[in-house]
DNA sequence: CTGTTAGCGCTTTCAT
DNA sequence: ATGAAAGCGCTAACAG
């Protein structure tokens, strides 16, 4: 049970007083060699781990960022997570994991919670747009945030995110010109941008082809469930007049959709056509099947965690930086379309 | 620019002290209902959260744990990961997140890091058992902390895992059942315990079988990437006498065998079996395909998050806890097992 | 180059 | 039921 050692032990140890420690420690110039010697000696010695709190206290600021994402599991968001956590690492940075479950009230906590801890700042990828209200707790706490992949209705703010709309579009494109007519469409919540903008996407394709859109094609499932995401699928298999191809709106919901096609004994993608946002790494890599708009997830969490360096570097100004990457469309064998190779992807 | 409120704001604000602010935060049951009212409004008039870092240099310890893994992007971790997160926010605990990559200096940063925040205490699936000096860290400095899913030699401390060496026994027994006698394993560096005891999993079903162990059939490769696997799997499939089968250490491994395997145009089962420790669970929802012995990755970190704050509560002894945790054996198609159905899994 | 003083914002301890 | 004083371990801002 032996007592931390501060500071001031090591101080005493050193012979020299702690303001002179703690420039050892912090690496300032100045301090003779001989003296950094000595202390640097006593440091190991005594074994001492200078007490982070305390920095942060007197600093007003901890060395750490707090990520605060809707699952970690799912397969995107770990690796926004991860490329977040890598950067951060590299600047001296630590990370605190915010797992909100798409819970509004949790994500409030977690908020809250940052700002308690004094981070340094905030990387989020919002439950929805009933997030904005509190997100005021960061910016009246003066916390330098970057949203992640989802955009907030009329909030500003630094921003990484994909071409959602675009994106949809092609995918639908795509099945339309394989001659597709009823395309269904797992969606989730509106209160999301990237479901919105997906829906948007898959609007425009259907206009661009003369086709009218079946409100009755689009079901509505969950963030963080693939189960529901089956559901909504077998509502619409269960249609006088069922879909023939699906646009599932991400990774989660495509899980729902496969085993809902399985459960009726439709194949893939002879009854049915599949398409959907965001790869699954392993999956792809084990069973390259899927024709997706994959995105380049770890990259989100490396760029964003770089806008917010940057912005606590102040090298950037007070104008909020959007930055949109690119997706890359990969045609596999779930879409049906002939030129699909086996080992593509 | 505003200055944080802190409690003497309040205090002010409220016509109190600062400590009685403090016993309202802290629900403490000494306050008149008549002021705790009164401070409350100031609170939430103030927008006042409390310093957690003050909090707890005072208290010499947050509330926060450390997770200390080889790679979060690793299915099998980030399950264990979110299991930790989950059971820590009810708890009340906040989840910092260190990936270590596999590296054991990494892991040493880290784990000073972790001292230096003052957490509550430490999940770790160390990078192996050359982890276990700076370990020493902790437990001098009264870190208390619960390794998962890898022990380490000559180390005694709370532990969650399974049972490495009876699980690689059965699948390998499977295997030798199916009427495979070349059977290769892919493993990963020694200095790790599930490593070690697949390996002797695997002899020890050899040696039952009545089947010589031919050393040129144990390939070692990497933690935590899929592509030395797959260079591994591609030096056992040159051997002038290749495996039949083959036994991947983990869900990393399996990805380069598969790989390896598409190379070589080889069919899996038909011109390869193949079985692996670890289940990745949207592989497996969206293809049942890989027979696995699958471990229930989420509850290690559940559980060694209780073992955790069962040891803070104190409500249990010095003793070392060990917790083996069962994995499901599963049969599916990619070890070409005649029983094994399509939906499966 | 080194030391002193005065906090950072909270809680502990002891009064009242 | 409430408050005053002291201190958690560190660093900013001055001295010298």
């Amino acid at each position: 049970m032996a007592m931390r050692v501060t500071i001031h032990d090591v101080a005493t140890h050193a012979g020299v007083s702690a303001m002179t420690v703690s420039r050892v420690v912090n690496e300032s110039p100045r301090v003779s060699d001989e003296t950094r010697r000595r202390v640097e000696a006593s440091i190991a010695k005594l074994g001492y781990v200078p007490n982070r709190l305390a920095r942060g206290l007197s600093q007003r600021r901890t060395h750490a960022f707090g990520v605060i994402v809707p699952d970690v599991a799912n397969p995107f968001f770990t690796l926004v997570v991860r490329g977040v956590e890598q950067v951060a690492w590299r600047a001296g940075y630590h990370v605190i994991l915010c797992d909100t479950q798409g819970n509004l009230e949790r994500e409030r906590g977690y908020l809250e919670d940052m700002v308690a801890f004094q981070v340094a700042g905030v990387l989020i990828a919002p439950v929805g747009d009933r997030s904005r209200p509190q997100l005021r707790l960061l910016t009246r706490n003066n916390v330098p945030f970057v949203l992640i992949d989802r955009s907030i209705a009329g909030f500003d703010g630094d921003l990484v995110q994909g071409d959602s709309v675009a994106g949809a579009r092609q995918l639908i494109e795509h099945l339309i010109e394989l001659g597709h007519r009823r395309i269904g469409m797992i969606t989730e919540s509106p209160d999301v941008s990237t479901a919105r903008d997906r829906l948007q996407g898959y609007r425009e394709a259907l206009e661009r082809g003369g086709i009218e859109l079946d409100p009755e094609l689009v079901a509505e499932s969950s963030t963080i469930d693939p189960d529901a995401a089956a559901e909504a699928t077998l509502r619409l298999l269960a249609l006088d007049e069922p879909p023939t191809a699906i646009f599932a709106v991400n990774n989660i919901a495509v899980v729902g959709v496969v085993e809902a096609a399985r459960r009726r004994n439709l194949e893939i993608p002879d009854d049915l056509a599949l398409v959907c946002f965001d790869d699954i790494e392993h999956v792809s890599r084990l069973y390259p099947f899927l024709t997706v708009m994959a995105q380049p997830a770890e990259t989100y969490g490396t760029i964003a965690t770089q806008l917010l360096l940057d912005r606590l570097s102040g090298r950037v100004g007070q104008r909020r930086r959007i930055v949109v990457l690119p997706a890359d469309f990969i045609v596999r064998k779930s879409s049906g379309a002939p030129a699909a190779t086996p080992a593509s992807g």
